[in-house]
DNA sequence: CCGATATGTCACCTTCCGGTGACTTATAAG
DNA sequence: CTTATAAGTCACCGGAAGGTGACATATCGG
């Protein structure tokens, strides 16, 4: 997965409404731009431009279907993401992250550790 | 974990710059910002505000040592989106993304089957 | 103190993003 | 055909993001 990829699909999910469709897109696969529409205040436009960017970022497909264009969750980007993910912090995962939980939400700003004790 | 947190988590991370900070925390931990900007080509500044969104964010702690900021890469947001994804994708995970794969990495807009086929 | 270093803050600029309305096109239905 | 509906396209606007330089502050070293 190439970086720009990358910047696309989190940058797709940095917003609420974004995340949104893709769980209406979940419960209802296949349902048309319209329907997903029905579920915001904002304009049609707007769902519109979400939908170009989950598009692009393949998180989401979608094929015409007559006046129509149904639309389906594609979950292949975020497990991609999340398989890398495995790899890349199981550092983390096991053991280590217990000691930096406790350093980093116990003492979040702990100035007592500055350099060798060389205080003056 | 909040939809505001959540947005601010995938914003940093929707960034190429800021993604190859946390590698470069990964590797140095406890290191200063002027040693991150020496990884870079842009300038201090522009390095300074993708560590406040990496901070924001949570990913990124710091503390003062006398006049250097030390800084720390923070797994536990990106461990907590993982492991949503591990319950919220599961279903998908196994044996439903084989299906999902096929049809939409080999039929990516397949006009085709519009009106025929009565798609189900 | 004084100079050098590390960082923080401010104003500014350009580009992108999220939203809007107006209009066009394509299909469905009569 | 006509009319209604679904979707696409375009121009526009305000605000946030990402970059810059200039300046301020704090600390280290002598």
């Amino acid at each position: 997965m190439k970086s720009d990829e990358m910047d696309a699909v989190f940058a797709a999910l940095a917003s609420e409404p974004r995340r949104r469709i893709l769980d209406i897109l979940k419960k209802e696969p296949g349902c048309n731009v319209s329907r997903v529409c029905g579920f915001f205040d904002i304009g049609r436009i707007a769902v519109m431009k979400h939908l170009a960017a989950l598009e692009s970022a393949n998180l989401v497909v979608s094929e015409k279907a007559g006046r129509e264009r149904r639309l389906w969750f594609n979950p292949v980007p975020i497990h991609m993401i999340y398989d890398r993910w495995t790899t890349e912090f199981s550092d983390y995962w096991a053991g280590r992250l217990a000691r930096m939980k406790y350093r980093l939400e116990n003492a979040p700003v702990p100035l007592a550790r500055a350099k060798g004790g060389a205080r003056g």
